[in-house]
DNA sequence: ATAAATACTATCAAATAGATAGGATTAATA
DNA sequence: TATTAATCCTATCTATTTGATAGTATTTAT
């Protein structure tokens, strides 16, 4: 399961995304009020976002969040990798986070090519997938 | 990511059924040695699996663990659900493990149907195996 | 100056992960 | 019947993650 945080994290992008015609800074009250997201816990994960890039963010009055790039060019799994961490299901056949696993050689492991394939199912399906494809479905 | 606890489970469930053949109930302390499991926990876990039905055992002198069923007929994702619960990445999407969303109402969720298709792709790939086709490979 | 916003720091509670310790119970067999 | 070897059970523990909340500092437009 993904955490209830990069759940958040995915349908603020998302709702900012939606809002980008008005050409304004969209608020963190707004965007938790209207997604039902709790406030503070949606202030720091925008500021993650911010740290890693997504958004930029204006402060003082006036002040908001934006993208900080086109929200085509914003991968659902770039989100869910800066939130969550790894996509993979063992961390053996992480792309991102790879890490040997300590009791197991990898040469003669017997599920590591399973949690291969649903790593690559899984892919082929997310990476297709940015914050603008999800704004339009 | 599955859970260390699940990726054991598994494991030992891979090397009672390559032992099979033999004839004899195996040892926890054997299945610990040979797949570096720690043997407190793995205890635990092999109770577990013995209590949702897919293990038996016998106590005392020439005790220890022995599938219930036949390898073929123990699929990879009732072992999965049975030590981390759903599969999906959301709540709202899984099978056996359904919970509403708390925040969003999902006819007009904008994620739901992504992390469907990843539900199914997943399933595609794990439904296919069973602790039988695991030990071959 | 004031108001309105994010930034930051600290903290917290509950759940989960990942175990470990020690003794109770059971069963085979010498 | 004593011994040995195994699982069973209960309790406990630590660290991490999850999911948040509170309060204050700082910035910015007007």
């Amino acid at each position: 399961m993904i955490s209830n945080k990069c759940k958040y994290a995915i349908k603020a992008l998302v709702y900012i995304a939606g809002k980008e015609e008005e050409d304004r800074a969209i608020l963190t009250a707004d965007i938790a009020r209207e997604q039902q997201i709790p406030r503070k816990f949606l202030e720091i994960i925008l500021r993650e976002l911010r740290n890693n890039r997504i958004l930029e963010s204006k402060r003082g009055k006036d002040g908001g969040f934006r993208l900080l790039r086109a929200a085509e060019d914003i991968s659902l799994t770039e989100v869910m990798r800066i939130i969550d961490g790894p996509i993979a299901m063992l961390p053996c056949v992480s792309l991102n986070y790879y890490r040997k696993c300590d009791e197991c050689e990898e040469e003669s492991c017997e599920i590591k090519g399973v949690f291969e394939q649903v790593r690559d199912r899984t892919l082929d399906v997310l990476n297709g997938q940015t914050i603008k494809s999800l704004t339009l479905s």
